[in-house]
DNA sequence: CTGAAAGCGCTAACAG
DNA sequence: CTGTTAGCGCTTTCAG
């Protein structure tokens, strides 16, 4: 069917070998004969078969990547952001939404070790079989993980400081007199997730705010939508919400207008990863910004090194900054003008 | 190092072919002999390696889906139908980010085509070259297309009706009372976008407006913002604004506001795709809705179908439906209460 | 610098 | 039902 190299070899009238030396670009090869197997390769439309070269050098030059859903805006950035590194590198890229779904998950990376993929960049899920992970470890499989990681997982990670992020909303509420503070914190046991309503929690509990109600549930638009219907209901005197993340804080806003709250006059609200529509939702979302892009391609020129590297690495850890984008989802409820106007409304 | 069908064949006491029987679960063997080998396989941890297989088989269980960038939501919806739809079958799926740029879009083409997927989704971009084009066709390799595609290009198509969209946005502007039209059409000569501008026009022209300003520039929320400021600028009494994607709409939004000009009161905006954000934008926004995760889905379907058939199959073309989502960003200029106010204001 | 030969890990006739 | 024998298309020693 398809031209192979030994059409190639014959019609330039070298061996296999030589063919193979000269269309893969090694030095050793007479600049003639070299020149005269191009030829012959473009006269035949000679197209490698990367399969085959694949299963003699064990390489592939794919990697993957492993996410809950590239529908969340903020994967979508990181995924960009890993697609180019990737093809940057000649490399391609396999897209696996895993929903946190740790059977969706295992089948994936059972799927892709089979594919002989040559590396994986995943947000480890915490219920992924512990067996399972040590046989990854020691397959030596490169794997880069977007999220803290368990201390000992012997996986090189990057994330954004979320425990950070967490302190910057707390301290920022609190600073505009918000005491009564609700928390939709979406999946327990999500890594990213959880670090920021630690270190959201812990600066509360620094600065002596004690009624924080957390609440869990997705990390989706709905999800959202329901864990603040359900908040709204349970504590309808808090001030303000921090969401763990950007699309948790749109379906807060949802459920707010639909409950006919006002937003930030009644409830004030931030969010986290500043996606790039959180500028437009109404009222403008105040939230914690986290280098999305920089995050898909920070972690894949790890894993691309960690490949070229070839030998087991000592796992590397990077931590991105975050900062607060102040919009208009927040009210200060220290501002004279701002408090007398709503107490009278 | 990994362990091969040869040491589970050594290992279980029977033939190489036989194990291989054996775990590709293919009828005629023992079943006695079966269980043996599947528990050796156990024992030593065996995992197939699907590039050894593939090399044989010629079938690489893995699709490409070559879209403009994954962070236009939009694509991101069609991308998780896509990879849904291929992860039921058991096949991956590679995502490649082209930003409809022709060398990168072949680069892609030919990469692919070089690790054998089994099929490729792409919208075409006009510019790829007609002689890579027709080698692709020829190549057999079965191919979908995200757009109504050049009448003969031989390769099957899946899109939304965009034609129709269009005029069903003419028509709804119009018979609210618009008569001075912009269009933010984003990049000349692509497909899908084309033909919402044709049907948008069309529909125009048969209602007997005339005075429409089209502008291009790109499909991105950058693009929508400097289209609509150039336009607003050069064309200051329109009253409505037909772009052709929500993401452009949102940049038009984001231009109107900077602007001093209020959605809808002095400018109504229509967009089209329907995307989740639509919804939370301020104003909401009205949009010509079409089904984003089907297209992704039924497309890999397709693709599927094709791959399992084999042979060459005359190519299939697939049109869905729109329809207009009403929301806030639209004015009826014909409802007396509105116009006089604006008149007034 | 080029050719000969072996083999990557697996499937697929073909005999028995 | 199982073993024998060829490859799939390519890279990579090893000689010459």
């Amino acid at each position: 069917m398809a031209t192979t190299l030994k059409d190639v070899a014959e019609e330039a009238r070298v061996d296999l070998s030589t063919a193979s030396r000269a269309v893969s670009g090694v030095p050793g090869v007479n600049a003639k004969t070299r020149e005269r197997v191009l030829a012959a390769a473009r006269r035949l439309n000679y197209r490698p078969n990367r399969v085959a070269r694949g299963l003699v050098t064990g390489r592939t030059h794919t990697v993957a990547l492993i996410i809950s859903d590239i529908r969340n805006p903020f994967f979508a950035e990181v995924a960009r952001g890993a697609e180019d590194a990737a093809y940057a590198a000649s490399f391609d890229l396999i897209l696996c939404n895993s929903d946190l779904n740790p059977a969706r998950q295992l089948h994936y990376v059972e799927s892709l070790c089979e594919k002989r993929v040559d590396g994986i960049i995943m947000n480890s899920v915490a219920s992924l079989d512990p067996e399972v992970n040590a046989g990854l470890v020691e397959s030596g499989l490169p794997v880069v993980l977007l999220n803290p990681g368990a201390s000992d997982s012997g996986f090189s990670t990057v994330c954004a400081d979320n425990t950070r992020g967490g302190r910057l909303a707390a301290q920022y509420l609190v600073d505009r007199g918000h005491r009564r503070i609700g928390h939709l914190a979406g999946p327990r046991g999500h890594m990213n997730l959880g670090q920021r309503t630690k270190g959201f929690l812990s600066a509360l509990r620094e600065r002596g705010v004690a009624d924080v109600n957390v609440i869990h549930g997705e990390h989706s638009f709905s999800g959202g939508y329901e864990m603040a219907k359900a908040l709204l209901k349970s504590a309808p005197d808090i001030t303000a919400m921090f969401c763990a993340n950007d699309v948790i804080a749109f379906g807060c806003i949802r459920a707010a207008i639909e409950s006919g709250i006002e937003v930030p006059e009644e409830l004030s609200i931030v969010g986290f990863d500043d996606v790039q529509l959180a500028a437009l939702t109404s009222p403008p979302l105040s939230t914690i910004h986290q280098p999305k892009y920089d995050l898909g391609q920070s972690a894949t020129n790890l894993l691309l090194g960690a490949i070229a590297r070839g030998a087991r690495n000592t796992p590397e850890h990077r931590l991105l900054g975050v900062r607060l984008v102040e919009r208009g989802s927040c009210r200060d409820l220290l501002t004279i003008g701002a408090a007398a106007l709503s107490k009278s409304g």
